[in-house]
DNA sequence: TATTAGTTAACAATTATTGTTAAAAGTTAA
DNA sequence: TTAACTTTTAACAATAATTGTTAACTAATA
């Protein structure tokens, strides 16, 4: 994703605002690798902007998402993820007792969809979601039953 | 997925009875690689069962997940795709123009989580999803705007 | 055939998300 | 600074997928 900074001459020199409530969001988004839901998103928001509405919120996303600075993902934990890294091949690791997401630099070379056998799908692009545990779950486990399962495997 | 003659034995075995409803959803997965959503297996089973419910359709679908048969996956479509392919390791493409789903039996020996700058994270599955065109919608492109698009990239 | 489980209809409810409207407020170019 | 234009907000409604609920009915099994 762009940086707010890069983001503002963008949006000026096409015509759109740069509003509060944008900034707001794109600063959070800045860096961010904890994939949040736009309701998270929203309630970090609202700590700095108590005005800012949900509406405004996905609305501020789906833009950026149009403007492919933003990625939503769909990993089986209820509610799109997004994710600003836009440029770097990555993938996901996903808990399954907690729906946390995090980033997996690694390049896996052999991941390539073969190219017979396919009856004419053309494959564009491929993500790997790595599910399983994450530390803190495994911490928890036995004793109260974890952080509030959200979502499961899917 | 056991077949539906085995899940009958399950059943009666367990105090569950094996009803014309079960049955035919069953069936309607036995074997089945089109990944089809509740909704598309309910029309099919109407055809058999002219007065099956779709609320029924999503108890059967339930039941076989929680018993292991079948898995349901959130691939970005819209609705869940429900798989009875639980036993033979494998992967997905999406037409991310249609949501059409196929498998991919294709070995993927590398993709393993790397065993560090995990922070504690435990992998228990990978799954890889292709995302593309599939045949038909590559041949309806530039014309018309293809069949449906019901679900882009996620 | 009796018992028990399952199905159906007919809803209500939920969650995530988008659409809508009008009024109010904010942003920007000039 | 102002005028023009964009956004935001509130306050809903709406949608789609899915699950919960109830009671009446029907069907499966021992």
């Amino acid at each position: 994703m762009k940086t707010a900074v890069e983001l503002t001459q963008l949006f000026r020199n096409t015509g759109r605002k740069v509003t509060a409530q944008r900034l707001c969001v794109w600063r959070l988004l800045e860096g961010n690798t904890s994939h949040p839901s736009a309701e998270v998103l929203f309630e970090e928001a609202r700590r700095e902007l108590e005005t800012i509405s949900l509406r405004t919120v996905y609305q501020v996303l789906r833009e950026l998402e149009e403007l492919g600075e933003c990625m939503s993902l769909d990993l089986g934990t209820g509610a799109s993820r997004f994710d600003p890294n836009v440029d770097a091949a990555h993938h996901h690791l996903v808990c399954t007792s907690c729906g946390k997401v995090r980033d997996l630099y690694a390049d896996f070379p052999s991941v390539e969809a073969p190219k017979t056998g396919l009856d004419g799908f053309q494959v564009g692009s491929a993500e790997i979601v790595f599910r399983g545990t994450c530390a803190e779950c495994k911490s928890n486990a036995g004793l109260n039953g974890s952080t509030r399962p959200k979502a499961l495997v899917s």
